[in-house]
DNA sequence: CGTAACATTGACCCCTCTCAAGTGCCGTGG
DNA sequence: CCACGGCACTTGAGAGGGGTCAATGTTACG
């Protein structure tokens, strides 16, 4: 059942027998949730953290003008809250973009299996490295990219984030998000995120609609993104 | 000498008396880098971590374009690579923002010391994931802040972060940064964070000529950045 | 005293926002 | 079967925040 979050760490570098098994022993059962919900509050003390097992959830922020701002996107095999482990308190929510699946991972148990399992606390904290590595990647988008070369980032992240995960089918994969979610990712207003995907549909470089992404041109993609996922860690390297 | 790291761990959670020697005995000796040296660059696979001791530092990525953006600021008692003890190749540059002194800590020591002491290997996870909350304030202010609410969280996430380190006197604080710089953390131009600076004198919220911060106003200050110190974590909390 | 680096200011422009209207799709109910 | 509302997406028009370019100060320093 954790199978996504094995398959992304053994990417990483391989995990024996008994790490294996720990990992399959961890979950309480999954629980199901509706687009929407708000898992984990900000402010919170969470006593657990959340695995997320199938659908995308996202991590939160709220400005008082209303301004919304989404800071990772979660999928399957990602801890979205294992930072309250150690930070306590949460400072940002996290919610259900689509329906998901997610299991709850009591913080005492993940305690043991870190002092039980060294090699395992050095996955879970290289987990949450390479989560501030994607911040990094979104702050230099925010920053000094455009919002094509953005949204065109962001598609090459999920995408290879999914394949990794198992959701990918050749150049599509299902990523079910609106588009003023996608705004609240990209820094950008509903309208203009309309715009700039028919900008990409019309230069042949991808296609978002009815809830799939399809990469048509995965080097002019990469080009365009200026996209290097040496970030995702996504080779072999003993930790 | 490593005493701004001693100090800033101290005030998350209270070490003992061997782990400060443990903290204390690791450094080389203190190296002295002039204003724009770069101590690591993109793609290496350092085998020691630098900590600051003092002036600044900053993580800096580049576009192709031209285009810079710093993701994160270092001043004293921060480590700005250690990412690199379990990330193995950097994302990201660091630049010597101004003068500093930095001690450079072997990766196998800290190997040793997290072996030897549990509670220290939590404390700097702990670290890297206050780092990671950073970068997410950073996030919302390029997604959602208006270019002097950004400006203004700044400020306040410095002064705060070097008043801990024993930086602060009152309410100014020395931050040696020239306007260019400045937009390249905020994603701005050097012109329009001249503006931006000018608007806040006029406001009467903070000054920041000649290398120093003055805050004014911090309430008003506090209050148009929404700035919640929470997520730097500087209450005691055991971990 | 000449030069370089940094800060300021003005003029003009463009990327993206907001507001608003219009389209298409789908589920529900008559 | 069709009418209806709701939701997401699209498109246009006008506005604004911030960019670029360029001229002018200001200060530090060799």
């Amino acid at each position: 059942m954790t199978s996504p979050l094995i398959a992304k760490l053994d990417r990483r570098d391989r995990l024996d027998a008994s790490e294996r098994s720990a990992l399959d022993d961890l979950p309480g059962s999954p629980r199901r949730v509706h687009a929407g919900v708000e898992l984990v509050r900000e402010h919170e003390r969470p006593s657990a953290s959340l695995l997320v097992l199938d659908g995308f959830c996202a991590r939160v922020s709220l400005l008082q003008s209303g301004g919304r701002q989404i800071t990772q996107i979660g999928v399957a095999g990602d801890f979205l809250d294992l930072h309250g482990f150690l930070m306590k308190q949460m400072d940002h929510s996290v919610v259900a973009l689509t329906g998901v699946v997610v299991a709850e991972i009591p913080h005492d148990r993940l305690r043991r299996l870190t002092e039980d399992y060294p090699h395992l606390l050095r996955l879970f904290w290289l987990d949450t490295l390479i989560d501030a590595a994607t911040h990094r990647q979104w702050i230099l988008g925010l920053g000094r990219r455009t919002a094509r070369a953005r949204l065109a980032h962001l598609i090459c992240e999920l995408q290879l984030r999914l394949e990794t995960a198992g959701r990918g089918q050749g150049d599509s994969v299902a990523l079910p998000l609106n588009q003023a979610t996608l705004g609240d990712v990209l820094g950008l207003s509903n309208v203009h995120v309309s715009r700039v995907l028919k900008e990409m549909r019309e230069m042949d470089l991808a296609r978002w609609s009815d809830g799939v992404v399809t990469v048509l041109d995965r080097p002019g993609l990469w080009r365009e993104a200026e996209f290097d996922p040496d970030y995702l860690r996504l080779e072999r390297a003993p930790v």
